[in-house]
RNA sequence: GUUUUGGUAGCUCAGUUGGAUAGAGCAACUGCCUUCUAAGCAGUAGGUCAUUGGUUCGAAUCCAAUCCAGAACACCA
């Protein structure tokens, strides 16, 4: 359904028989008319003017009559300067609702089986997720939703760093002062366990790099202080035995490994406690302890197709300079791989996994450039799939007090703030005492609904290329533009859908079509669900699951208008009564699916 | 320095790809629960759309320059 494709064609339509003139339906505007204004629709005349040689409301008077008097759905119209404002028929909206309501899952595009992989959250093992994390999760989860219902063959993946330098370091901590901690011993989940250890770690090296500056300072006391701690930042004591504590993990000492194994082990049954919280899911997990070694043979191709060259010292380049990039390493002088060696070879091992025509990485915008450089590379090694790989870069997450450090404790994280806001979804429950019926699990999902819901709201909402700012200071709000205002707008039609059918008052179309009347609300809240079909659109083509927190929270605002305006079970006219009920219960599912698409729930009560 | 992304109300964000008098929420103020869930509704107030110039019937939106802020530019990942 694409009402104003169907009057741009009916304008069309209008030129051709007024003017001779043959124009396409996208050629002209049709926008929904504004709320100052009387109308539905309103198309603009000013384009037409040079074509045509007239008025731009000459032009507008013609096309309304002409409209008029050949469509029975086009009720009126008026003009105002460049402006034709149409009116639809009563009849018209009807239909429309007759149509929705006939619609399973109204707005999805039918199934067509193009493949996409949308690769998100992708974690390091060595500390525990935090707000950044929880913006990757929601945006790649919302993204491929969002692609499921425009009809895409949807593979969500998950690559985990699990391997290198910033691993052992925590590794190394917890040999030397875990004293055979467990999180069971410890009383804590392992991946935060793990992150202590990473922190330790942190703290320990930091001491001995002001160390090793002061030796230094004595040595060559004429040296730039910056420098210095440069150099002792790559040779403290720890530093070197961690990079030790490397090279034997890739040499598969059998002692490392097992240590590697276990913390990691540890790290995933927290993540997973998390990712479960969180209602994410992956269709398959890469591990790069599997992958880091790949991408040498993508060396070897590149090489020999002339698209890399190797430098005297054996490291081999990539010139991108044509491109408006640099020369760019893709294998070190030692032979060994850097970041971009295992992408390459990543991205192949994905595609033989998977033969996608679209691959999306959701990774922050700090790696643009990497990006944009890997893509570059694919490209030009003849890659069919290079085209269709797109990165979802989204901005930072930043607090009043500017980027999360983690060093500086300043990092809010991923499952503390999640069980703040149950606590604050039960408090607020609690206070408003409308589920006091519910069983102690009922009641713990819905906080849980509540809590999940206004935080995915709050970090969907915005764009996802913007840097956003949290404040710790004030709580994600339950009221106004919120995930829990939109749930309680659900969870109200529920209450009124519950009543109709313990009264057994129909809603079906028979039951209302052209009987019903509509008022203005309504007429808003339907052209608003009839919109839902391009919303997803939208927001697929541009990766932007805000377009669909948006269509969710503006839906709910109509509703509410409507629900505060108008009564359904006090109307006397059953025809009307039967239209709000059917009005109400596809507002609700259009709701439902909207936030289920970004990964929230709704209750029926709350 | 080069590349790149932003700058809209006191704060947090929208703005349907160039259309009419730029919109929401929060915070402030005023009304509305004997009535289908008030986690709500209606209203008041709040703007040099960073600045300047250009493109045209028409610019927050496109182009150029400038200012401010973030990020990237490692034989790190």
């Amino acid at each position: 359904m694409n009402i104003e494709l169907n009057i741009a064609n009916l304008v069309a339509q209008g030129i051709k028989n007024l003017y001779h003139q043959e124009l396409t339906a996208t050629e002209l505007t049709i926008q929904p008319t504004k709320k100052e204004f009387e109308g539905d629709f309103t198309f603009v005349t000013f384009a037409l003017t040079k074509l045509l040689r007239k008025k731009p409301e000459e032009i507008g008077e013609e096309i309304g009559k002409f409209l008029k008097e050949n469509n029975p759905f086009i009720a009126n119209y008026n003009v105002i300067k460049g402006f034709l404002n149409l009116k639809l028929s009563q009849s018209f909206w009807l239909q429309t609702l007759a149509t929705i309501a006939a619609t399973p899952n109204f707005g999805n595009a039918a199934f067509h089986g193009t493949k996409v992989m949308v690769e998100y959250s992708s974690p390091n093992t060595n500390k525990p997720l935090h707000l950044g994390h929880l913006r990757n999760n929601f945006l790649g989860y919302a993204v491929a939703e969002i692609l499921k219902a425009n009809g895409y063959d949807v593979m969500k993946t998950n690559l985990v760093n699990d391997r290198g330098i910033h691993i052992c370091k925590s590794m190394l901590a917890y040999q030397k002062f875990g004293e055979g901690e467990t999180p069971e011993t410890a009383g804590m989940k392992g991946d935060h366990l793990v992150g202590k250890y990473y922190v330790v770690f942190d703290k320990a090296n930091k001491q001995q790099i002001q160390e090793l500056v002061a030796q230094y300072q004595q040595d060559t006391p004429n040296e730039d202080i910056e420098k210095l701690k440069e150099k002792a930042g790559k040779n403290t004591p720890l530093i070197l035995e961690a990079q030790e504590m490397l090279k034997k993990w890739e040499e598969g000492d059998a002692e490392t490994v097992d240590l590697w194994k276990k913390m990691n082990g540890w790290v995933y049954a927290g993540f997973d406690e998390t990712y479960k919280m969180m209602g994410v899911n992956f269709d398959k997990i890469y591990y790069e302890s599997n992958t880091y070694l790949l991408g040498k043979n993508v060396v070897e191709e590149g090489l020999a197709k002339g698209v890399f060259f190797k430098k005297e010292n054996g490291s081999v380049w990539i010139d991108l300079k044509e491109e408006g990039l640099d020369e760019k390493l893709v294998l070190r002088a030692d032979g060994t791989s850097v970041y971009i060696t295992q992408d390459l070879g990543t991205a192949d091992y994905k595609y033989a996994d998977f033969p996608m025509e679209k691959s999306i990485y959701v990774v922050g915008n700090e790696q643009d450039y990497h990006f944009k450089v890997l893509f570059t590379i694919l490209k030009k090694l003849g890659r069919n799939y290079a085209g269709g790989m797109y990165h979802l870069s989204y901005g930072m997450v930043e607090l009043p007090s500017g980027k999360m450090k983690s060093r500086e404790g300043t990092v809010v994280d991923a499952d503390d703030l999640i069980a703040e806001m149950m606590t604050i979804a039960e408090e607020r429950t609690k206070e408003l005492g409308k589920i006091d019926d519910f069983s102690s699990e009922d009641a713990k999902n819905l906080y849980r609904m509540l809590a999940l819901g206004a935080l995915k709201y709050y970090l969907l909402r915005v764009e996802p290329k913007k840097t956003m700012l949290f404040n710790p200071e004030e709580s994600i709000d339950f009221q106004g533009d919120t995930g829990v205002y939109i749930q309680f707008n659900h969870a109200r039609i529920a209450s009124l859908i519950r009543r109709a059918d313990l009264l057994h008052i129909p809603y079906h179309s028979e039951s209302f079509v052209a009987k019903a009347t509509l008022q203005e609300v309504e007429i808003e809240l339907l052209k608003l669900i009839s919109f839902f079909p391009q919303r997803i659109q939208e927001a697929a083509n541009e990766y932007s699951p805000s377009v669909i927190a948006d269509f969710a929270y503006q839906l709910s605002k109509a509703y509410s208008r409507f629900y505060n305006e108008l009564s359904v079970f006090n109307e006397p006219d059953e025809a009307t009564k039967s239209m709000r009920l059917a009005l109400s219960a596809e507002t609700a599912k259009a709701i439902k699916n909207a936030m289920n698409m970004i990964g929230a729930e709704v209750p029926e009560r709350m």
